[in-house]
DNA sequence: CGCAAGCAAGAGCAGTGCTCTCATTTCAGT
DNA sequence: ACTGAAATGAGAGCACTGCTCTTGCTTGCG
């Protein structure tokens, strides 16, 4: 695009890019409540106000970080998922739980910045258009593998209850037309439980409940992905 | 207990309360992070340092604040159990659905309330333990209606992979040491699940994806309780 | 070269959680 | 019934916060 830009800009770049990296060090040491524009600024050497000049608010500047968060989790889970449908081409089953155990990988990772994505929202603050994008990157990776195993060997499905027919065509035509309705709802149903396990976890839900974890997750995950008509070593 | 508590006692338990139900009342309209403890020692018409008499930080009254929604969280799916007991005494499907549906519901008339609950911790803040106890109602009513189907009818559940196997019996002991270990690693399962749903919905993640929320979630709630071996009109 | 735009600094405003001191009220033991 | 201790409320104050506004300095384009 800009080929060469100006030193201006990429100074501009630069800080703006500093400013995040110290905000993402604040966020993971103690949390989105606790992440002050002052604090970023006296850390990066300068004077509150200024900091104004590449982000006009708090807010922005959570949102800004809310996108990278939610890119960087999203990159996780395709890596997963390619390497998966490397290792196991057909697998497609193998492929869904690797999605599914990077997601929960870089939450457990990245606490914090998972509790901004997938926590409660920060309140007076409503998600700006922008992060749509980068926020269905995980949700378009699970609907990518079951129409992958839906293509190569078709996934059975028990039928629908009646009242959710029409919701489940809705939803079928707006995000993937090609598949089955009742597959489409089994997709969201999956989605949100497999976030529901993550949260759990990361949230501390599970602390003296559930110990092996990894374990736990595991089945976890295979079973969302049969529930979604995935078979394993076809 | 104290049969009839001095003046003095009477007005701090009356007081404590005001605060709470002001506190409350914030809490629905602008959320946790907008608590101020000043707002409502302002709206109560007493001077902050008063509010510390009675709690003896903001964290406390927000942990007063979370103990009584576990409570009342608890309470509606009690209620809601209890109804469906006495309308379909045999239907242990349709008890289990009629508890979560009563969650969803609670979450939905009290989104602020929820996300204290099953949202992102607030930071620096660990759940004391007089939490749990309230915590586990929900839970508890779920092993309980899985319980009820077992002695009535038994469940049949897939068998668990092997690695597994220690953590489930594990994990059975801890809970219901009545219950097959198959059957406590279902439950808890499905007891994330749950909230998964439950929070993607008040937490905004359906929107503009899922439109007939209330058919979607009775029809994911029904699968959740085939997960764990519940089955309809026996 | 000049001048507009970009930028940092500082002061300041309104608000926050929390602590401390100082009166006053209430209650209990003698 | 009285007194001393405990509980309570008021107010000032500290160290913060997000954010705005004004004031100059620097940069780089026309």
């Amino acid at each position: 695009m800009t080929p060469v830009q100006g030193a201006r800009a990429r100074a501009r770049a630069e800080i703006t890019a500093a400013i995040k990296d110290e905000a993402r060090r604040q966020l993971a040491a103690e949390g989105a409540a606790k992440l002050s524009l002052r604090a970023v600024a006296r850390e990066l050497g300068m004077v509150s106000s200024a900091l104004y000049r590449y982000f006009p608010s708090r807010d922005e500047l959570l949102t800004a970080l809310i996108i990278d968060a939610y890119d960087a989790v999203g990159a996780a889970a395709e890596q997963a998922h390619a390497a998966a449908v490397h290792a196991a081409p057909g697998d497609h089953l193998a492929q869904w739980t690797a999605a599914c155990r990077a997601v929960r990988a870089w939450a457990l990772a990245h606490p914090h910045e998972y509790a901004l994505l997938y926590g409660s929202p920060v309140p007076g603050y409503t998600a700006p258009r922008d992060t749509v994008g980068p926020a269905a990157r995980v949700a378009l990776l699970l609907v990518g593998t079951a129409r992958a195993a839906h293509e190569a060997e078709g996934v059975a499905l028990p039928p629908l209850p009646d009242v959710l027919v029409p919701e489940a065509e809705r939803l079928a035509a707006d995000v993937a037309p090609d598949l089955p309705p009742a597959l489409a709802v089994a997709l969201a149903s999956a989605w949100a439980q497999l976030f529901g396990l993550v949260s759990f976890e990361v949230f501390g839900q599970f602390h003296r409940v559930v110990e092996d974890r990894d374990a736990f997750f595991a089945a976890a995950a295979e079973r969302l992905g049969r529930e979604v008509g995935l078979l394993p070593r076809p």
